[in-house]
DNA sequence: CTGTACCCGGTAGCTCCGCTTCACGGTCAC
DNA sequence: GTGACCGTGAAGCGGAGCTACCGGGTACAG
């Protein structure tokens, strides 16, 4: 494995043309320069230089390995920077999680603003089910997670996370056009029985909570049609091949021959953003301090990142509140 | 500045998930990793870890280093797999000049050619004057030269480089349709008093040339137009401006209403490639051994790299041999 | 041609870095 | 509860890397 540090002189070399003049750039002898060379030149088995006048020069396996050499410097020097803007600026790595589709309707806009406004930050997104990716979040494998709670069956997460609502909306009835109750101002869910339902995948919140929200009225859901994308079932609701569920976010865009009809009693969901909230973490607050904090020169203990809080209040500022919910 | 290998251990943390997994893959203890972990956060400024039960997890700072890291290791793991393939394998660097028209006749297609075999080859190419060019090579900053030597008056060029003749060409008079000698079969240079002249600017080899061409058969060029590129002098020639010189590989693409003539004595120029031959290097083959070769353990003397070979051998099967030169 | 200044490479010696060993507190699983 | 595992810290040792110095060689001025 080659010596990174050794990298360095090797660039130093190349960029000041001479051993001497690397010594120079790196404040050491040109004798340390020198025994640094000659070590890489046996550990990566090839001459580097070669005398020239009273100078040295690279040769073709030098250069080869100093343009190596001057993109390792260039990301060390690109840490550097990154470290010392770290604690102020919207910097690095953004994990984001989403679930169901909250995703699309929030997500885009707001990840165009942030990498906009700060070019250094880098947002990864992974979808999934909230089942899944919540234990993600809590065990630091995401750094915030778009969720949806539904007001009948409020999501239940674990403690050390802190959350903020950032849209509330109604849930309102998709029918075909041709449904006999279409044309209705409100549908009562107790005249929903002996209907054919589409939702989402079975142990997802859609489902648990149209499940729940028709045992609540002494219905059983006859569910035909279990499909993760919101146009898909409202394909099959433009068919009259079955009725579901919809928040607002998931309405637009519907196909045609679809009717959205508000339901009694009133359901709601909410769309919440979830991280860790460095404060609360691990199961019981512990009397003592945490053992990395014990030393005395120890660097104090890291907050939520300025990335995370970055992207909740640009997440806030999308008020994508439901008129309706008003 | 930032420890290079303790990013190597930052890295190694984070693919494992664990110090004690990144200790066995570095095959060092715990501890030892754990201490240059911690010199890392303090030499950063920033935590990097936190604890997390019983093992570590990356904070957000420790991600974004981390990412550094990995591309670090990653140009290291580059840099080693380059050198080993180094002595077989067509690699690395391979700066190239050239001079005058031999660049757009021979270069882009062997370019393409060797490019395309070797994907690690990373030619960069500038073009000059011979006055400017030879020196940078035999200086060390170009690895091949493309230069052009008139018959009349061959190239010189210093001890120490080596070269191949890729192409020997005729040189023809260019003149306009309308020119009263436009349809001579040949044409005597000592017919050409009183011409006016377009060439290259002067100092160049064509410039030279022709000047001792004309010279040699007791006439001074009267050269009015000097521009360095072959279309615009041609487009001189054919509004009847000017008559020219011109070797084979310069003639193509010609405008309308130019004609290219034979001339007597016949004039040839062939194009060189020319590279530092590393056996014959310094001005005196110098009876003891080089300073650098003198220890037991010290590598061997690099030879002509295999890149500069490789091209070599590319130019010169692309035979673009005049077929009037046989 | 000669003297001088400079550059590179090698050697000896010293300093400091980094690793290992050992020990301890905390966490998880049985 | 208890044992296994993980991460961290202190002490000590070995080695890596630096400096100081010297010698060989080159470029440049006079």
């Amino acid at each position: 494995m080659l010596n990174l540090e050794r990298l360095r002189v090797l660039h130093a070399v190349a960029v000041h043309g001479s051993v001497a003049g690397a010594a120079a750039a790196l404040h050491v002898t040109p004798s340390g320069v020198s025994q640094q060379l000659a070590k890489l030149e046996r550990e990566s088995g090839h001459r580097l230089l070669e005398p020239h006048g009273r100078t040295v020069r690279l040769t073709h396996a030098g250069r080869t390995l100093a343009g190596y050499a001057a993109r390792v410097v260039a990301e060390a020097a690109g840490a550097e920077s990154d470290l010392a803007d770290l604690s102020a600026e919207i910097i690095g790595p953004l994990r984001l999680g989403g679930v169901g589709s909250s995703l699309r309707a929030l997500l885009p806009d707001v990840l165009a603003e942030l990498t906009r406004a700060h070019p250094r930050l880098v947002p990864t997104l992974v979808d999934g089910e909230a089942v899944g990716m919540v234990p993600l979040l809590a065990r630091g494998d995401l750094d915030l997670l778009l969720v949806e709670s539904w007001a009948n069956r409020p999501l239940a997460l674990p403690a050390g996370l802190a959350t903020r609502t950032l849209a509330v909306e109604d849930v309102h009835l998709a029918l075909g056009e041709g449904h006999p109750l279409a044309d209705r101002e409100c549908v009562d869910l107790g005249d929903l029985d002996g209907q054919v339902w589409a939702t989402c995948p079975a142990g997802t919140e859609p489902y648990e909570a149209l499940v729940q929200a028709l045992r609540a009225v002494g219905r059983e859901p006859e569910i035909r049609y279990t499909v993760t994308e919101f146009a898909t079932q409202l394909a099959l609701v433009a068919r009259d091949l079955a009725v579901a569920l919809f928040p607002e976010m998931g309405q637009s865009p519907a196909p045609p021959g679809v009717r959205f009809v508000p339901v009694r009693p009133r359901m709601r969901r909410e769309v919440l953003a979830a991280w860790r909230a460095p404060g609360l973490a691990g199961r019981r607050p512990s009397p003592l301090p945490a053992a990395r904090d014990g030393g005395a020169r120890r660097l104090p203990r890291p907050t939520a990142s300025p990335a995370v809080r970055a992207c909740v209040e640009a997440l806030s500022r999308v008020e994508w509140s439901s008129p309706s919910a008003l």
